[in-house]
DNA sequence: GTCCTATTTCGAAGAATATCGAAATAGGCT
DNA sequence: AGCCTATTTCGATATTCTTCGAAATAGGAC
């Protein structure tokens, strides 16, 4: 994964906001969330829920399905993972990341 | 670990600077990196590179320890693994994350 | 004490973000 | 067609962020 979309997705989960609302996707799930339950458990205005969701599919790290008028949420997991992976794969490429790998270095 | 925090700390990591700034550092392992080394890596104004590095810091992300007149940068690997805990937990607490785990629910 | 390097703080300018209400659109039901 | 609900787009405002250069501070060397 390229840094700069990291960086794009990190900032998408930086706003308290945002990192809420991708929660209780991650909670839900493959089945997802409709986004008026979205914006009911948030308590938030309809179009400020509406561009926090279209922050968070621009990156990547959700999207969305029509189901009739309804419109369902869904978490992107791989990305996700991608994501973690990004943050924890190069730790401590120049040095040891804890004791048995210093060992394992040395 | 609150939601808060971890939205402050995935914002302070959402900025490419930044990112970049601590990757450089979690490669760097224990040992950690000057001030100095840091600003001609990235190749910013002193003045930017403190603004970011204080962001960091204030998020626990990030350490400081001085050596005489030059300052040593460290990750914080407990508070980074931390972060990726939070964001990994409770995946799917209300579903199922894999299909092993959706055998496993049914 | 004076000087030197390393780093931070200050002050400022421009860009981006978060939030809302009002109006527009999407999809389906009668 | 006409209507109803669900959701987005528009427009506006207040706040925050990013970046820099200049000036101030920290710690040590002479």
């Amino acid at each position: 994964m390229k840094l700069e979309q990291a960086a794009k997705q990190l900032e998408a989960l930086g706003n308290p906001t945002r990192l809420n609302l991708y929660r209780i996707l991650v909670r839900a799930g493959e089945a997802g969330r409709p986004v008026g339950f979205l914006q009911e458990s948030l308590g938030i205005a309809a179009s400020t829920l509406s561009h926090h969701l279209h922050r968070l599919i621009l990156t990547g790290l959700v999207s969305q399905e029509r189901q009739a008028t309804t419109l369902i949420c869904r978490a992107n997991y791989p990305m996700m993972n991608d994501l973690i992976g990004f943050l924890a794969d190069e730790c401590c490429a120049d040095a040891a990341c804890n004791p048995a790998a210093e060992d394992a270095a040395a």
